[in-house]
Order: C-alpha cells, then sequence, then structure tokens
DNA sequence: CTTATATTTTAGTCTTGCCTAAACTGTAAA
DNA sequence: TTTACAGTTTAGGCAAGACTAAAATATAAG
C-alpha cells in the first residue's frame, strides 16, 4: 500500500499582486456599477474584449477576494476590490491633472495616455506626483480624487438640468463621454470653477440659458446641460480649480 | 470547379509595434555591447532572464530585422535595432531627469521606476517631457540623451584615473552600478557640472587627489575614480546640468 | 589531441489574457 | 405557455514570454 502526499501551501492568486488588466477589470465594474453589479456585456464592451473574456476574469476576481460573482448575475465589488479600483482612480486623475496642467495635453489625448500610465506607475510615484500637484481634491475635470487611503467623499451634484432659473451655481463638474462636448464648454469658460447665474430652464427641450461671469449668455442643449454639474454657491466647493 | 483564394497579405511581424519585452532586449543589447555582439549570458543576467529565453527572443529579433544573429556567436543591432534601443534610451534618461528634479526622487529609486515607465509612455509624452525639461542634452548622470530623431553623438571622455596632475577638468559625467558610489559623490558635489583640479594621479594604486571649487581636497580610490568622467575645461561642455 | 568546463541551444511546459464557435439560460412577447 | 432572442457561459485555441532539463557546442587546459 503506498501513499502519495501533496502538499501546495502556497495560494498564489492570493499573494501575488493584482497583474494590469485584473485592474482594468475593478475598475471598470466600479465605473460602470459602483457597489452595485455589473453585466458581463457592459464590462466587455468598455473594455473592448469578448464576454467570454470578461466571465473568465469575473471567476478570477472572485478567487481573488476582489469580487462577488455570480453566474447570469454579473459581478460586484468586495471592499478589497473597491479599494483597488479606488487606488487605480487615484492614479489616473493625478496623472490626468498632470498631463493638463504641466504637459500641455488636449482634453482628447489625456484619457488614453493616463490608461497607459496608471499601470506602469508605483505608489510612490502617485504620491510623489500628487505633491508636485499640491494634493489637488479634484481633476480638471471636477472629478473628486479618491484619498491615498482609498476613501472617497459621496458627492451629490445636480446637473445645470436640475437646476433652477435665478440661482447663481458654481461649476464643479463637466462630465461627458464625449470630447467634441468636452471641447465646446472649454471654448466658452463654462469649466470647473466658473460660475454662472441660471437665467431659463425649459422643460419643454432641456435648454438651459445661463449668463457667465462676463455676463454674456449660452443656450445649452439637453446633452451639453446634462454634461455641467454644479453646486449652489452658497456652500463652499471643497476644492477649486483655477479657471484655465 | 471551384476555387478557394487564400491571401495573407499582412506580415505581422514586419509591421506590429515591438512588444515591451522585445525593447527591453534591445536596449539591454545596446548597452552590452554597443554595435559588437551580445552574448546570451550576459543579456539574460542583466534582464535577470534565463538563457533560454534569450536565445528564444534573439531569433525573434532577428526576424523582426532588429538584430543579426548566429548560433553561439550572440546578438549585434542592425540599424533599425540601433534607433529603436536609442528611441528607449532617450525616454529612460528624460524620464530619469524628470522624476530626479520634479519628483525629488534619490538616485536609488530612480532607475527602477523610469524602467517600468519607459514602457508605457507614447512618443508623444516623451516629446511634450523634453519640452518641459528645455530639452535637456544630459541626464543628471551626465549621461548624454538621444536626439528624437535616433542619434546620439559619440563621446570620448576621460575617466579621472585618465588625467594628470595639474589639469583643470570638468566633471561631465558620473557612471556607476553602485548607488553607493552615486551617493558618496553626490555627498560630496564630485557631480556633473562642477569642475575640480587633479592634484595627483598615484600609479600604483589608482589613487586620484582633486581639488574641488572650494579648495576642499578629495582622495578617490580606483573605482570612484573610474566613475567620474571629465572633459578639458577649455573645451566647452555641450549641456552642462546646474550644480545640485 | 583529448577532456573538462562553461555556454548555448533544443525540447517541452506553463501562465496570462485574449479569441471564436457552440451550447445554454432567462426573460419578454405572442 | 411556448417561442424567440439577448445575454452568458463553456469548450477549445492561440500567441507572447517565461521556465526547466537535457543535449549540443565551444573553449581552454592538460
Amino acid at each position: 500500500m503506498s501513499f502519495i502526499l501533496l502538499l501546495d501551501m502556497s495560494d498564489p492568486l492570493a499573494t501575488l499582486p493584482p497583474s494590469s488588466s485584473v485592474g482594468d477589470y475593478v475598475k471598470a465594474i466600479w465605473e460602470i456599477a459602483g457597489s452595485e453589479a455589473a453585466s458581463t456585456k457592459d464590462v466587455a464592451a468598455r473594455l473592448s474584449v469578448s464576454s467570454a473574456s470578461v466571465t473568465n476574469m469575473f471567476g478570477r476576481l472572485q478567487e481573488m477576494g476582489l469580487a462577488e460573482y455570480e453566474r447570469y448575475r454579473g459581478a460586484s465589488l468586495t471592499a478589497a476590490g473597491r479599494r483597488e479600483a479606488l487606488r487605480l482612480v487615484r492614479r489616473h486623475r493625478l496623472i490626468e491633472t498632470f498631463l493638463l496642467e504641466h504637459l500641455g495635453y488636449s482634453w482628447q489625448d489625456v484619457h488614453e495616455e493616463a490608461e497607459r500610465l496608471e499601470h506602469a506607475v508605483s505608489d510612490e510615484f502617485t504620491e510623489r506626483l500628487a505633491d508636485m500637484l499640491g494634493h489637488p481634491g479634484r481633476d480638471p475635470h471636477g472629478d473628486p480624487i479618491p484619498a491615498a487611503d482609498g476613501t472617497l467623499a459621496v458627492e451629490s451634484l445636480k446637473s445645470l438640468g436640475e437646476t433652477e432659473a435665478g440661482q447663481r451655481v458654481l461649476i464643479v463638474k463637466v462630465k461627458d463621454d464625449s470630447a467634441q462636448v468636452l471641447n465646446y464648454l472649454g471654448e466658452r469658460s463654462l469649466v470647473p470653477g466658473r460660475s454662472v447665474k441660471v437665467r431659463e430652464v425649459r422643460a419643454l427641450d432641456g435648454v438651459v440659458t445661463v449668463e457667465d461671469e462676463g455676463g454674456v449668455e449660452h443656450a445649452l442643449g439637453e446633452s451639453l446641460a446634462r454634461a455641467v454639474f454644479v453646486q449652489s454657491t452658497l456652500e463652499g466647493v471643497q476644492d477649486p480649480v483655477a479657471p484655465a
């Protein structure tokens, strides 16, 4: 009678640093669903990979303890997964800030470059960069930058379409997937840090008319108004980005 | 009668951008051998990789037209390979300059971070960084930075050990694998841009004694003297780096 | 000229991350 | 309630880049 005894005390998945594409998936889940479950399809679309690849990675994320995954129901981040996602988001937004403010990148080119860089830089680099930039609380788009410890304050901003005529509001964030929209607003200095007076919010077609600091009026259609997030000027803004 | 016509006009090896590890190998060959042939073993040691992996990659470099390779004799770069290597060296040295001068990195940490970053940045990033840095001709170690077109002027510098007593010389470059050596010299401001007067070059044990700008004398042993490269102060230095 | 040693190459595998094609599941419409 | 279809998973593969072990070659020493 003979025995074969197999001992494998190492769990490589638990100890190895997450590879670069693991980070992509975790970040994608966070961006798509926050703390809800993200579907295979949505993640596949965002990362431009096949659904099969996503299913496969969801299984691995589960093993690594970064996500919970149930067949046909998508994946949602665990606390560890969320921390990892925010670590990458912090890198990304700090890098974007650097590219825009110090290297003169345009809003179009920034995202792609930052996407590649965020996988290559160390935490040391990230924190030194944060130092150099003066620890900004928001990136140039107005998106909040997660803290080094992986926390991010929840924010409740209204879009321009949700405001009421007569209010004076501060532009805090400008968010849109289209570079065109960003450029249009940028050219007119409707950027984070500027304030405007809401002249009219027309329920009929969603057009919002605002008056900028120089007294010029701008009529913004629904999609433009949806991209601009504001705060009442009475509340202080946490970290105003200097006007361009 | 029917035909099946197969057309494959693409040659993936010739058109695909070199992957990141291809660059590592090309750069390693350049750093080890310049335009001579680098041995499998030396490249393996430098990249911390097995000899078998190197042999394998040498074959691929040959196919890609980046190197010429003959079994048992090592690989040497072609013109294309040399261009590719210099492109990466340019990136590396510009990134190092940035890390040291703008992010406050120490000489120890710089290399590793730059090594990772140089694979992630685009040519666009590289050139914008060069702009920001004022198009330096040398990095903080004094190593010349290849031009954007992939050319690098040959330089013929003498090490301190090759000078003669009585000469006044300008320190142009400080090169050593050991961070200790770099730190020792750095602490004493024996860095690129400074000039010293050679007091004695002792053939017996290789000790070189120099007097710095403040009149302080330093006795440098053989290995220290070999790390310091100088130029006669009569010739102009191409791109002096400001003293620390 | 032969042998010992160092180096190099070959052969076969592994892991990560992606793919396509085919099978499966859940949901919403007829 | 059955059917159609969108979305998901399974199965099988591929390429890059690394590894180990074993075979081959070169070189240096006797």
